[in-house]
DNA sequence: ACCGAGTACGTAAGCGCTTCCGTAAGCGCT
DNA sequence: AGCGCTTACGGAAGCGCTTACGTACTCGGT
């Protein structure tokens, strides 16, 4: 790894502004005991020099890190993106830094990010994205991440429970009910839900929405198809093929992500089923592309870019006697997918 | 900021093995002037206690931090959010850490971010993206990493000439050339272009090509409306206004970016203009939805992740006498938004 | 037997910062 | 004028590590 060299130091700034470094350090980290006067010059100073603090040497010298790690499925996916441009955003305004690992959907390479970003010693972790089926893993996790959380570390977590930390949830049992309500509103009797793994919270939350609305219109997700694939795109083609096979007098499918809802309105094009006028269809999280497609997705929105923000923002605060829940609101958005049975 | 606890030290492996510390640093750092076997004691305990040295107490003595630093325009942009995938990809093979910053398309943050890594002693800077039009933000840009070139550090660009250093270069100005002889031989003479915004590099680039393949064609840039609006979805909506009002002998419309195309494709479905019947559309990067659009976009393929890992790896490297350019390969792919005059 | 080179290890000097503590002023009070 | 009290600042001790340098010891050559 190349070494680059030194840069400004904090003496550079104290000895151009006359005075010691420690009245330099007090006056950059906006501490008492400095006067105005000279707590303005420093400043001054340290702004025209341009001078930025050595990370290493401060956290060395004060203990904590000024980076968040941000731990997420996949960056590349636009439900991860946008929270991970949340949570940059904030750590922006913060002046924060944040180191983004990928878990690739995999408890174990989570577990080993987590680790990593403890040895790391950064002062925040935030992992998004659900849990896993797996309760051994999920158990191991939640003790890894209270053992730091012991020792100073603050931890917030996104569309997870169970984690024994502060938590930003989506609503997404509320969405899956307003989602499917919206369905039996138009008259659809025989839904399909096209499910994600089996195991994950996210796919057992909106799922029991569904139940719900489904319920609250008499009617039982017992006599629904419903398939579990794959969380992404691929998994809703599969399970396309699958319902339109096993179920023709399916009139409407709920997937519960808009990934998998794109996979479904392509799986429909490819077979010249319209939509809605033959099929509706509806996701869940809209995605920015999701009123890009054809036809435009109903879904409901999550306001991603937010709930990264409000994670690190409950990261930030001291932390609570109890692990605090802070649930995001969501939205129907109604757009061109879904349509009244003909 | 929390302040995690303190964890293990050097000197509690070093006392475990009766050696100091100097004998312990150098013997986990794997360098010479340590026996075999005092060697592999200290390895031994120091696997046993789970040691981890403090990355930051290291740094700060050693020198380089094992982190890229990554500059992207916005990471919740498909384009970019790919390439970070293949970034991230390569940097947990190799064990590196990765910092991501938004540039938010403002050269000035754009800067104040490079500083920022470089105070952070990053190893090794990716910036991601086009370069902006402005001479002397791209200078002054230049200026800074070549200062932090020869104080050891180690850059790589993508989609950007002109910084001085290694790059990874899309083929741009072929992809368009490839993109609108295709709409050629389709039949197309009268050929809109939804360019980005003026001075940025990629779209310099990729409008060479379309008018290289026009004249190719015996045709002229000149002669085709090209209208310049900002390089995200709504400059694409706006162009596509301005041509429909302006030019409606128009039957084809290539956008720069698949970005702008998708802007595109939305204002025609919404004016009810059959696409490809009336007018074909094509796109340029071949983010994931493109596929997923209706019609499905034709577009230019550049492999993003790719890229990533390709401008990590030339940064790897040690410097090389002069800068170094990868170009990518371009791939058209022709989908549903495309066909002949009719 | 002595010398020089080589090897294995310890000592200690920082890396740049924060923060504890000490000191010198300035204040109002008796 | 003298007392304590507060306030503004500087001195200096680390934070945990790497590494230049020093020291002791070994060994081959003469």
């Amino acid at each position: 790894m190349p070494k680059p060299g030194p840069g400004l130091r904090l003496i550079d700034v104290a000895q151009r502004a006359g005075v010691s470094i420690a009245t330099a350090s007090r006056a950059l980290a906006g501490r008492e005991g400095v006067s105005e006067e000279v707590a303005n010059r420093v400043r001054q100073v340290s702004r025209e020099l341009g001078y930025v603090a050595n990370p290493f040497a401060r956290t060395l010298a004060g203990g904590a890190s000024p980076t968040v790690g941000l731990i997420v499925h996949q960056v590349d996916d636009p439900y991860f993106s946008e929270i991970a441009g949340g949570v940059i955003q904030l750590a922006d305004e913060q002046n924060l830094l944040v180191q983004i690992c990928h878990s690739g959907r995999d408890p174990d390479h989570e577990l080993r990010q987590i680790r990593n970003l403890i040895a790391q010693r950064v002062g925040v972790i935030i992992v998004a994205g659900s849990g896993y089926g797996d309760p051994h893993a999920e158990a191991l996790a939640k003790e890894v991440l209270a053992g730091y959380q012991d020792t100073g570390g603050r931890v917030a977590v996104i569309g997870r429970h169970a984690l024994g930390t502060d938590a930003v949830l989506p609503d997404n049992e509320a969405g899956g009910r307003a989602l499917t309500a919206h369905l039996i509103d138009l008259g659809h009797r025989r839904i399909a839900v096209v499910a994600g793994t089996p195991g994950l919270n996210t796919v057992i939350d909106r799922l029991a929405g569904v139940a719900a609305a489904l319920r609250d219109a008499g009617l039982s997700l017992a006599d629904m198809p419903v398939v579990h694939t794959d969380f992404v795109r691929e998994g809703g083609r599969v399970a396309t093929e699958k319902i339109l096979r096993d179920h023709p007098e399916v009139t409407a499918i709920v997937a519960l992500n808009d990934a998998m809802a794109m996979g479904v309105l392509a799986t429909l094009r490819e077979r010249g089923i319209d939509v809605p006028g033959r099929m509706s269809v509806v996701g869940f999280d809209d995605v920015s592309v999701a009123a890009d497609l054809a036809p435009s997705l109903t879904t409901i929105r999550l306001p991603m870019t937010d709930m990264g923000r409000m994670a690190l923002e409950l990261a930030l605060k001291p932390k609570a006697g109890r692990p605090r829940r802070r649930a995001t609101g969501h939205q129907l958005i109604v757009r061109d997918s879904t349509g009244p049975v003909l």
